[in-house]
DNA sequence: CACAAAATTCTGGTTAACCAATATTATAAA
DNA sequence: TTTATAATATTGGTTAACCAGAATTTTGTG
């Protein structure tokens, strides 16, 4: 478990060292937004590297719109200058693993903007989605079941439910990592759970009532305890 | 250019018709949490695939924390049920590309927050390079030069003063998508950019005094005209 | 000289062979 | 039969050869 851990920080360090060798070679060669990067080729060549570990490099600067690459043609570099790009890719290279706490905050704000838009925007389809993951979850916990995912797919119905693709989303990409230290750090409680059918109901009523403003206050009251629990452990 | 479009279409159909295979299969196998997937070879050999293709597919559930590969070993599913993992791969594959209106409505919410979170938390470092980020944008702004990179680094500046890694990654990520549609739609023009000096400077003064109310409304008025003109064309 | 056409080079993407580490099976000793 | 050990098969990851298309250069023609 150590070394794999170890071998994915390596790999992370290589991938680091190509991506400030690319932001070095841009500068040095004063390349402008458009211009044309090295090919690949030669990229793994000089900086003694594997083709692949260039393309994986490459492939994340393409993530953050960095880099541009066209098939049979070449790798471009975005049209953003080169002031916001040392900027950026000075940013992605310091960019940490997310903690917690982070995580939990961030979580917080996305579902207070999502309930209220849920609550403005949403059809009868997604009302009919909510209740079903709402059910569930209420069955799970009656049961005396774990319900960690149906209380998440509720929250994912909900951020579907916002019309906003870029905050379903980002919901969507901070979910694993909210389960994997739900469970390292043994959040829920059966008492937690419990209370959560009633939250859940009341949330899902208020958006159903298309009432953003009592929405945003039932997502309130669902995470108070949660809150309070992440600002404790810090 | 269309064809490039088309070309990015196709892969991505293709990697999501893998992966709602693979879903399928697991689904299929009764595959519970910790289980193993076929290997990636026999994978590509049932879905008449290259493993490259399977290979890109399982990166893209691992970026989404459904499946974990470990060398040599296997890739398996993620420590979560049957019934989150169906949800969330459902989700991931109805992902459509984002928005500019959801793109800018996350966008302010993000900042709102990441401006509080930094008139909290920034130090004395992250005031330097808020300030140095805030000149550059005034010098072009005086120049009658575009400043859109310097705008956003500023921004930028802010997310990492935030002190939240998670905020900061998503700043990131959704930044590339802004500046595409910022040049597309032309919101820029020069008044805005000069009001935009004070504006800038109005919040990095309440974070700096560490006042987090103010920040918050500072950042509002920035965004006034910015919110208007994203809901006017939607 | 100008310009079109053909040959060549170069590109990112794809494929298949290879590697080292792992998991499994076969074997043998107790 | 059990258990330790060795041989084998399988795994994700890596490397190098290959491909089709784009860019460039060379060639041919007016």
């Amino acid at each position: 478990m150590k070394l794999e851990i170890n071998v994915k920080n390596d790999n992370r360090e290589v991938q680091n060292t190509i991506i400030s060798q690319i932001r070095d070679l841009i500068n040095y060669k004063n390349l402008e937004p458009g211009d044309k990067i090295p090919s690949e080729r030669m990229l793994s060549d000089k900086f003694g590297v594997s083709r692949s570990n260039v393309r994986d490099a490459i492939q994340k600067l393409e993530f953050y719109g960095i880099l541009s690459s066209i098939p049979q043609s070449g790798t471009f570099v975005a049209n953003i200058g080169v002031t916001a790009l040392n900027g950026m890719i000075d940013d992605i290279l310091r960019l940490k693993e997310p903690d917690f706490k982070s995580l939990v905050e961030t979580r917080i704000l996305l579902e207070l903007k999502t309930a209220r838009l849920a609550s403005l925007r949403r059809t009868e389809a997604d009302l009919i989605q909510m209740e079903d993951a709402l059910n569930a979850y209420r069955e799970k916990v009656i049961n005396g079941e774990k319900a960690v995912e149906e209380d998440l797919l509720f929250h994912l119905a909900i951020a579907k439910a916002s019309g906003n693709s870029t905050l379903n989303t980002l919901m969507l990409m901070i979910t694993p990592g909210i389960i994997t230290n739900f469970e390292e750090y043994h959040v829920c409680s059966e008492d937690l759970a419990f209370n959560g059918i009633q939250e859940h109901r009341d949330i899902f009523e208020a958006i159903k009532a298309k009432n953003p403003g009592l929405a945003k206050e039932k997502v309130k009251v669902h995470f108070k305890a949660l809150y309070q629990y992440c600002y404790s452990i810090s």
